[in-house]
DNA sequence: GTGTATATCTCGGGG
DNA sequence: CCCCGAGGTATACAC
């Protein structure tokens, strides 16, 4: 990566024209080639860039920035201020802990909360091609299986319908309800869901969360 | 600005949850209190970030950025391996051109480049679900709603047949035909506006400038 | 403020 | 490669 701050002005070419006159600003050029003009405020967003690939040539305080679909940025350096590079290394990259993975510690610490008694068995309960999100049972003492997703699409219910194939083999668990629970539920997975004998439940995160929180207030 | 390389570990709380395991990376601190992490690739979009406002707290190798909404991003140092501020001053800002909006300027100012003669009644007319780009009047008389986009896609197709089903509810308007104009027009955007007897016009920004040029010039 | 539309949207997945 | 959908979308602008 390098670093450079100068005094420049930018002209960018390609999905629109942009042209950026002369003001001190970061430059980044990162390994795999991307350009980013920055500007001492205004959020993460640079005022142009680069996507990559790119190729970059530098000559005579102008560094002329050209991707194969066309696209050139040209940086006309006024004053070099300060120029460095540093070798950062593979980034091992971002773990997302979503809404869903918070929904279901939500709905573990009181599955009753989908509308209908349950008792929770286990989170996580593992069949042979995967873990079921939440197993209870109901009033009746009978297994529901319980699939939390943040946005209930056909994939999530097809995945439900995998689980309940395996569990309704265990004459422990036999026979499993089907329990689709998700913020938004896509009419077609409903109607999915429905053809297949799974009940869809739509829960509000925010309302769930506060009944939590009113009801650790209690104590 | 702030320009930080660092060791890092880094946890957003807010919208959702996310982490980042310990990697070098860099850190940028604007002057406005945005807080940037990035990695050596992938364009300009940071790992994680923090939009302005924020309150950052430096104590211990933690820093603490915090927003009024809620939001924290934790970043943990372990080893700072360059730490620089520049003072950069203010930016004047982009400039841009050929954005949706100089189309519908362009086209405003002269609306028969479209193909056939016409006379603006309104840009931006609203309704109540949203402005159509153009309302014109035709040779006959008639209204024609013009949606103006850069790359036309089917999404645009459908914005401009819901302004169309509002204004045709009009006596004053009715009937009224529509027209979508863009720089280029998808092949399944063609075809949706067709079916729904919508008129397509691809028009060139860059002659639709010269146009409009060589007409400034005969003054 | 709410709502709507735009963006050099970015980013990822599937065909 | 394009198409489609989601995003911590962000941002501007009208009502």
């Amino acid at each position: 990566m390098r670093l450079v701050i100068a005094k420049c002005s930018v002209d960018y070419a390609g999905r629109l024209s942009a042209h950026l006159p002369l003001a001190t600003r970061l430059l980044v050029v990162k390994a795999d080639g991307s350009v980013m003009v920055h500007a001492d405020g205004g959020a993460y967003k640079p005022l142009n860039w680069m996507n990559p690939p790119n190729r970059i040539i530098e000559s005579d305080n102008v560094w002329t920035v050209t991707s194969p679909k066309g696209e050139v940025l040209t940086i006309t350096l006024h004053e070099v201020i300060s120029d460095h590079r540093h070798d950062l290394g593979p980034d091992p990259g971002l773990i997302k802990d979503g809404v869903e993975a918070h929904l279901q510690e939500l709905l573990a610490a009181d599955p009753s909360t989908v509308g209908e008694p349950l008792l929770l068995v286990r989170r996580e309960y593992p069949t042979d091609i995967g873990p079921v999100d939440l197993l209870c049972r109901d009033a009746d003492g009978r297994a529901v299986a319980v699939e939390v997703k943040r946005r209930g699409e056909i994939d999530g219910v097809e995945q439900l319908a995998r689980y309940l194939e395996r569990l309704n083999r265990d004459p422990a668990l036999r026979p499993v309800r089907g329990m689709f629970v998700a913020q938004q539920i896509k009419a077609q997975a409903k109607v999915l869901a429905t053809d297949r004998g799974i009940v869809c439940v739509e829960v509000d995160y925010d309302e769930l969360r506060g009944v939590e929180r009113s009801q650790l207030s209690l104590f």
